[in-house]
DNA sequence: TTGTTTTTTGCAAAGGTTTGCGGTAATGTT
DNA sequence: AACATTACCGCAAACCTTTGCAAAAAACAA
């Protein structure tokens, strides 16, 4: 019953032509106010409601855009996709989500997916096992902007925007600084992740140019058990004077560490994390951190995706600011 | 020049008609195997990709399922969206995924969405002002499934999944029975949500029935600052042997509270909560929860929906059982 | 050879909308 | 009164695929 309520239909009982209802609908100025108002009336009487596939067949684009991500949960991911929910929206556009499960070839499945459906552009987080980057060469070439964001392949083909991990690496080394620690656990993710290189980096760097004298330890962790464990071992081993961690993973794992020693922060010892500012909220005294906020990359992605969209072309990586949120905990 | 891989092309190219190529590429009977053969190395070779939108304005239905939550971040819902995802992708689909912010208009207008595009079905978790099922009838009976999840309005009309929140509650006073808890701090959330009013009613009348002599501190806190507040107060004023939180939200508060005053858990105080699970390993030692997971009502709702949209009609309340996960906080 | 059956292919309509262009009628200009 | 504008409206093609039905071609039977 409700597929009655076509162009076609509303043109019959109007004795108008099709043409003419569907500009009479969007304001075109060929056509009489009068002519329009009826047809308004009519339209909203039947609640008509434009067929989608029609129009996407006609103009060959969807407002949708595909996002592309390793999962949905998890410490980040969630709240890029609600940041860009939001922008989009507000555009007009819907999010066609796809988890790609840190696999390859789930990951070109969804790719050809949103090809299929004309996706007006498209997000894509690369699964850590990616290399191959063909199927978004061919995406791209196809019509349908690609950009990466978070997880970010090295070819500077496609834009990409991300964190900005130095400038986080070196406002925790700065904090630390400031506050006066001297003796510093440092905790970090994988060294085989380019986010970890540049964070280290630049909190390294930092430290060497304006506090040569601190003592440094730094540890790798690949989860947040490890986290964990080489925490508390380490604390078992030494005074440390505060804890540094580079993401939400490994900073509930050595919180778990410090809760067990039953440390006092910030007097038996100081934490710092970068985070995305769930986790440091939940205890207590609230942890002080570097905000990479998912919801900033998600709303700035959409940005330069929009920008593709309307053929300019940016290339190159954009990067959103770090900032310091002070909770008292260092 | 990727939009000349079209059946048209294939056909021209062949010297076949259009009806000949679209029939060889999904193996009809009709078609000589020889035929078949060559329109498919023609397919591969141009990379022929069906143009989803002709597909779905001929047959007027998509392989795509609106899913509209008040918000994908915070505590719960992008679990449940990650475990619909994994679902609905196993069955072709994909999600379209709309936040409501909490507000009927927007929800409205995603509704709308929905209807536009011709979703396959819909998932709703309805936002805490949704009063007018108006917009939602309509929905149904113009051929898209609507399926509740999570926050459910009262109507009878509408199939609903949600967690065993009654189960939940009694499990919750069960443990804590079996522990030997005596006195007892209960967080719950607002109290004109219907999630709390049930898993409260079991959770008391649990007590009632089976260990009377509870001296049971019932609380409602909106808020994760005003479950903190009221713990804290609570925990200064009296000598609790146990705290149990409804939700994650609360017992985040809670646990701060709980963490400034510096009790021992599970000695100086035992805890309890109704959880997704990720808020309770983050602390030390790891709180034991009645796991309402997330993930599995995603799927849970999944199967609903699908069953709705092969014509079967599943009226009525589905429920997600509960689970108690022990970590030693009680 | 003619007629019958089977196999294989093509025609054309349908699905709903957009849009360039041509047409008609009304109004304005000398 | 004759012509030039302007304001409205409709025709028809195009977007790409699916599918019932008819047609052509091939195979077979008599």
């Amino acid at each position: 019953m409700k597929s009655r309520s076509t162009l076609k239909h509303i043109a019959e009982h109007l004795h108008l032509s099709i043409s003419t209802v569907s500009r009479a609908l969007k304001d075109h100025p060929d056509i009489a106010a009068h002519t329009k108002q009826k047809v308004r009336e009519l339209a909203d009487l039947i609640e008509y409601e434009p067929n989608a596939f029609a129009i996407q067949l006609r103009t060959n684009a969807s407002k949708v855009i595909g996002v592309i991500v390793p999962e949905i949960s998890g410490y980040f991911y969630h709240a890029f996709i609600a940041g860009l929910e939001d922008e989009a929206r507000s555009w007009g556009y819907s999010l066609m989500i796809l988890q790609s499960g840190n696999d390859p070839e789930t990951e070109a499945a969804n790719l050809r997916l949103c090809r299929m459906n004309r996706a007006a552009g498209i997000l894509v987080a690369a699964s850590s096992g990616t290399v191959d980057l063909g199927p978004f060469e061919r995406t791209d070439t196809a019509g349908i902007p690609v950009v990466f964001f978070d997880k970010v392949p090295e070819s500077r083909q496609f834009p990409k925007v991300s964190m900005a991990d130095a400038e986080a690496g070196f406002l925790s080394a700065d904090t630390l600084i400031r506050k006066g620690r001297k003796n510093i656990l440092a905790l970090f993710g994988d060294h085989a992740l380019s986010i970890t290189r540049k964070r280290l980096k630049a909190f390294q760097g930092t430290f060497q140019r304006h506090a040569p004298e601190t003592t440094l330890t730094i540890r790798h962790a690949r989860s947040q058990q490890e986290s964990r464990q080489i925490t508390f071992d380490a604390l078992c081993l030494e005074a440390y004077d505060a804890v540094f961690a580079m993401s939400d993973e490994i900073l509930a794992g050595a919180m778990k560490a410090i809760l067990q020693r039953r440390l006092r922060i910030p007097d038996d010892i100081g934490v710092l994390a970068i985070s995305t500012g769930l986790i440091p909220s939940l205890y207590e005294p609230e942890i002080s951190y570097i905000e990479t906020s998912g919801e900033h990359l998600g709303k700035r992605s959409f940005e330069i995706l929009h920008k593709c969209m309307s053929k300019a072309v940016p290339r190159g990586e954009f990067l959103v600011p770090a900032t310091l949120i002070e909770k008292g905990s260092v």
